[in-house]
DNA sequence: GTAAGTACTATCCTAAAGTATAGTAGTATA
DNA sequence: TATACTACTATACTTTAGGATAGTACTTAC
């Protein structure tokens, strides 16, 4: 009862290959998702924090992307009930694990300009 | 003389990560993109062979991203004075290695799905 | 001469994404 | 009493992405 294996499956496919790859594109799309995790890639951080780490980004902007990210399984949120209260943000084992698929995004990322513009 | 290298720099910096990171998401933005690498990644195609692959692309929308694409350049594109003439579309170099990241982000989707939701 | 094929482009419109600005509720400090 | 901190939310607006529809210019087949 060999199977083949999801990666190979996917593959095979034109249309599940995209609807696997979209999966992980829909986890990192919109404009601050990628911030937001490079921020929480150096450690757990409160909403402020991630303010102050992230130029421009606006409260409403953070607050709905965190809550994106957390209803994906991305980061988990947790409120101590400090006064007053205090929330901290960190990212999951999936969330971390992203950290080597942005590795080869910015390998590709950096050979792709070598091709691109010669060095 | 030993250099850090670009990953290794990009990683060290938030924004610098953010940044080159970002130059790989921008390759893949938007709605249509990655189902048209898919599409090259089965082998050079015609634009109308194309548009009958991608189920309800526009030739507006597959015109366009077209465009984008041997912009940044992932894809070439080669007309064949043939009457009617002939255009064929085909993956650059690095658009073919695309194929290597797309692998980790299916892995990485695969994955994330059983952390998720349990298998 | 009319239909159908090639490879598109132009125009207009809607929907989604993102921004600006202000406000809430609670506490603590000066 | 006023200001500032926490962690947000609400409302309204603008900008961008994408969709619908039609048209161009050329050629071949019937």
């Amino acid at each position: 009862m060999s199977r083949i294996s999801p990666l190979a499956q996917a593959k095979k496919c034109p249309m599940d290959f995209v609807l696997a790859v979209n999966d992980t594109m829909n986890v990192l799309n919109g404009k601050w998702k990628l911030p937001i995790i490079g921020s929480l890639l150096f450690g757990k951080k409160r909403f402020k924090e991630m303010e102050r780490d992230i130029p421009r980004i606006t409260p409403r902007m953070l607050s709905k992307e965190l809550k994106d990210l957390e209803a994906n399984g991305i980061v988990t949120r947790t409120v101590y009930d400090t006064t007053p209260v205090s929330v901290e943000y960190e990212l999951t084992r999936s969330g971390n694990s992203l950290n080597s698929v942005l590795d080869v995004m910015i390998e590709w990322g950096i050979q792709h300009r070598k091709n691109a513009y010669g060095k």
